[in-house]
DNA sequence: CTTTACCCTCCAGCTGGTGGAGGGTTTATA
DNA sequence: TATAAACCCTCCACCAGCTGGAGGGTAAAG
């Protein structure tokens, strides 16, 4: 299977596929004429790439999960215990954007809104922090 | 005003004011010994960068804030906008982490998370997606 | 037989810095 | 007064995770 082919298969761009290619996360035949040919446990291992990276995983962590996946002798501990680590990452910076959030809205609250140059939202930022507690 | 002190002043590191200086975010005088010497309009204006940045805007944003700070003649209505579009994206990231959230927790409830190779969690990943709907 | 749509490699750039090499200066201490 | 610690300087390279483009070869369609 092409790079065209195995980009429609797997939702990944072209030019993602071959930099995954390049970092060692995927590996690829090539045919006579220098085009990748792609094999269907390749496909898998782009087609659980795609959908790790959509779930937050990071490349580095993608790469431990494709060697697990690999392992036929792999503990599903270790599958899990990656991926709440990952889980937390995830909640940590939901909390932060959530912080973040309050506080832009209260500053954005503050701020009038219209022609005059005095602003609640620049005088928010030019303080030296100790607005948000 | 050296560059430590101001660094101490504002709690930005010392290698992000330079790098701020370098694009253009501020500007420092020299003294005769080659040293950046930052007066308190620069200060003020790297006390702005930091909370700006501590609130999510991107640097071109915070260059626009600074030059509606710098701008007396400004309307509050821009800055308030400029916040309102940052408080927007603040909120799509929330609702993308919550999303990914829920389908690794739900991915997670489903491993057991034992000695056996067969895990839920790289049996999810390897769908060609559609579990999330 | 040409156009279009692929494919290839390699280099550069994005955001927002950070680390280090290799140097000069200033201040505190022995 | 010597010297060591703590500053400061510039410049270059690197991090993640791609993306865009230049400059070229190849394959399928009309």
């Amino acid at each position: 299977m092409n790079i065209g082919h195995a980009s429609a298969e797997t939702g990944l761009p072209v030019k993602t596929i071959r930099y995954y290619e390049d970092i060692g996360l995927v590996s690829a035949d090539r045919a006579a004429n220098g085009y990748r040919d792609f094999d269907a446990p390749q496909i898998a291992r782009l087609r659980l790439l795609a959908q790790a990276r959509l779930m937050g995983f990071s490349l580095e962590e993608c790469r431990a999960l494709l060697a697990l996946e690999a392992d036929p002798t792999r503990h599903s501990r270790d599958v899990r215990d990656l991926a709440e680590q990952n889980l937390i990452s995830v909640r940590e910076k939901i909390a932060n954007l959530q912080a973040l959030e309050a506080r832009l809205t209260d500053l954005i609250s503050k701020c009038h809104g219209d022609e005059a140059p005095d602003c609640a939202i620049l005088d928010g930022l030019s303080t030296s922090a100790s607005t948000a507690r």
